[in-house]
RNA sequence: CGGGGCGUGGCUCAGUUUGGUCUAGAGCGCUUCCUUGGGGUGGAAGAGAUCGGUGGUUCGAAUCCACUCGCCCCGACCA
């Protein structure tokens, strides 16, 4: 491809409105344009590097087992209200009402459309497992999109979802699928890391994000010392100190008024004093399948207390109570408290987990149970002589730093990271086949709902995170030539000098002929211009024509990151580099690429 | 949705505090010519802006006021 025949255009002065570096180095290499908040255009080098990592992730998904097919990008509502999610993501769903008048969605995700055709079309075990998957445009009407492409409204997801008529097959599958996305990570050169999520209420049994660190990534991660198993801050357990629980002491309160302040923000800017000098008392139902809100009884319930600046764990606290959920305002209201006003002090006959914090501190303020009041001097020794027996003491918030963990090793410090994810793998199991109504006749010939598992990859992501993972600001740092845009970036420094314009000429044919994709740089412009566009680019294989070495009958080949400047005899290039090209695995052969 | 910031040629910005000398400037980019030709070469001549929009105050508005639209950042929210 000859540059002035592509539309390439490099930005000299960094856009004003790009902060981070992979949305900074996109915009400048001409990669994409901006429309609106959250919404870009993608220019010829742009696509190319999204069908290139679009290539390995077919590859790979074809390879464990699954189809492509293409599902429609704008649904019927009633299908979303089958499985409650018309409510649930809500205003996050682009959606709108057409000419007669019925309310349409444009797909944010699409396990409501692959269960409906699932349901149409597979009646029997004998036609499971079964694994398809699409590559399409998905829309959500992001709160605030950000960081460029690395949340849009409008996005490029890889989504796969199996079907399967047993735990094991679904099992099986999962891990085919993961062994799948560790291949295409590493195709592409990510530096990756396998995350456990928290597989939710939704009843599934197992969960793992793929992400990536990076300064632009909006989650919060934990890894237990350098090289340990990374985790999300809920689920990340803390050694507790083993605090011995104060002797039950004088319940000496007071109750003071904090009208319409019920957040823990509101209350502490009130009261003038910090959130971590408060609890917080969060109520759950501990079965919430069995749970009947028409006779709340106090057994049925429980009461989490973290300080005022911690987030309850849900993940810890499901460890003892798979089923909880937390309460609903009329349950708080019906149990003695009131919703935005809760507290320990008060409440009886409902069990209380402390999170051992607590018992660090010394006054709390914390809720009376009442409307629009609080108590203060609320102490360790007066919650033992309120709680007496029905509390236990643990782990039941998000990790923060300083936290600290027992390991191998003896104790580590957490180490907190934010990261970028790229792919989420989930064993759906009835979540959806059950609403749904999506079964199978199983041998015995009886009805059965059909497990499920979705596999998710963001690809516009991964390519903003593969520029975050090692470029710099003066230019893009591909971290695998299987996603660069060219295979060859030719640059011939002074088209104005016959020989050099006639040997780039010949050597861009001979290559080209040869199947690779060349980025010929014959504008008339001065080498320096030439260099740093290279630069921002970041097409690793460069071939330098200058009037110097050739007039020594030579040309220059450098490989990046590795730059050394290599001359060759002008009649060896082509061959030179078809040979380096071909030294790695060509994209579609078996073998995975080493970095 | 709350908080903060911004909006002036294609891009980056100056000018706004204190209205008039701004029917608006600079650098980069763009067009033409010369020059240069290994890290954004030097020079000459040009094109390009209803100062985000609407309304108001005023003899006079890029500048003051109101409303409005858009963009960025932080937060809240959320798979």
């Amino acid at each position: 491809m000859k540059f002035t025949e592509y539309l390439l255009p490099t930005l000299k002065e960094i856009p004003q409105d790009a902060e981070c570096l992979s949305h900074r180095l996109m915009l400048r290499s001409g990669m994409i344009r901006k429309l609106a908040s959250g919404t870009y255009s993608y220019l010829p080098m742009g696509l190319k590097v999204l069908q290139k990592v679009e290539l390995v992730v077919r590859e790979e998904m074809n390879r464990a087992g699954a189809l492509e097919v293409l599902l429609p990008a704008i649904h019927p509502a009633d299908l979303w209200r089958e499985t409650g999610r018309w409510d649930i993501l809500g205003a996050d769903m682009v959606h709108f009402k057409d000419r007669h008048g019925r309310w349409n969605v444009l797909g944010p995700t699409h396990e409501e459309i692959i269960t409906d055709l699932i349901r149409r079309e597979i009646n029997s075990y004998r036609q499971l497992p079964l694994t398809l998957y699409q590559i399409q445009t998905k829309f959500r009407d992001e709160m605030r999109p950000r960081s460029g492409v690395i949340r849009s409204r409008e996005f490029i997801m890889k989504d796969a979802y199996s079907f399967h008529a047993d735990a094991e097959s679904l099992n099986r599958t999962y891990e085919g699928m993961k062994a799948a996305y560790c291949r295409i990570f590493e195709r592409l050169g990510l530096d990756y890391s396998i995350v456990e999520a928290d597989p939710g209420a939704m009843g599934g049994s197992g969960s793992q994000e793929f992400v990536v660190f990076s300064p632009a990534g909006e989650d919060w991660m934990v890894q237990c010392g350098s090289g340990g198993p990374v985790v999300s801050v809920e689920m990340a357990s803390r050694s507790l100190k083993n605090i011995q629980p104060p002797e039950a002491g004088p319940v000496q309160v007071k109750r003071i008024p904090t009208p319409g302040a019920s957040s823990i923000e509101a209350v502490s800017a009130f009261l003038k004093t910090e959130p971590s000098r408060m609890i917080k008392a969060i109520v759950y139902v501990k079965d919430a399948v069995r749970f009947s809100e028409s006779k709340p009884n106090p057994s049925d319930l429980f009461v989490v207390l973290v300080r005022g600046d911690h987030e309850v764990s849900e993940y810890k606290i499901r460890r003892l109570y798979p089923g909880a959920a937390m309460a609903t305002p009329e349950v708080i209201d019906g149990c003695g408290s009131a919703f935005g006003f809760t507290g320990p002090i008060g409440l009886p006959g409902i069990e209380c987990l402390i999170d051992e914090d607590i018992l660090e501190g010394n006054e709390f303020y914390t809720g009376a149970n009442e409307r629009d009041t609080h108590l203060g001097g609320v102490t360790p020794s007066a919650l033992m002589a309120e709680l007496a027996g029905r509390h236990k003491v643990g782990d039941y918030r998000h990790a923060v730093p300083g936290d600290r963990m027992r390991t191998s090793d003896g104790e580590v410090d957490l180490e907190f990271r934010t990261a970028i994810e790229l792919g989420h793998i989930f064993k759906l199991n009835l979540r959806y086949s059950e609403p749904m109504k999506a079964h199978v006749l199983d041998e015995s010939g009886k009805e059965r709902p059909i497990l499920m598992g979705c596999y998710g990859i963001g690809i516009n992501r991964l390519v903003a995170s593969a520029i975050e993972q090692a470029s710099t600001d003066k230019g893009i740092v591909w971290p695998s030539r299987a996603m660069a845009p060219f295979d060859i970036h030719l640059v011939s420094t002074s088209m104005a000098q016959e020989d050099v314009r006639a040997e780039s000429e010949r050597l861009h044919k001979a290559l080209v002929n040869h199947g690779l994709e060349v980025l010929w740089d014959d504008r008339d412009v001065t080498a320096g211009i030439k260099f740093n566009d290279a630069d921002l680019i970041g097409i690793p294989i460069r071939i330098i024509v200058g009037p110097k070495a050739l007039k020594a009958g030579e040309m220059e080949i450098k490989v990046y990151p590795e730059a050394e400047v290599k001359r060759v005899r002008v009649e060896a290039v082509a061959g030179e580099i078809i040979r380096l090209c071909s030294a790695e695995a060509p994209i579609g052969s078996a073998e995975t690429k080493t970095r």
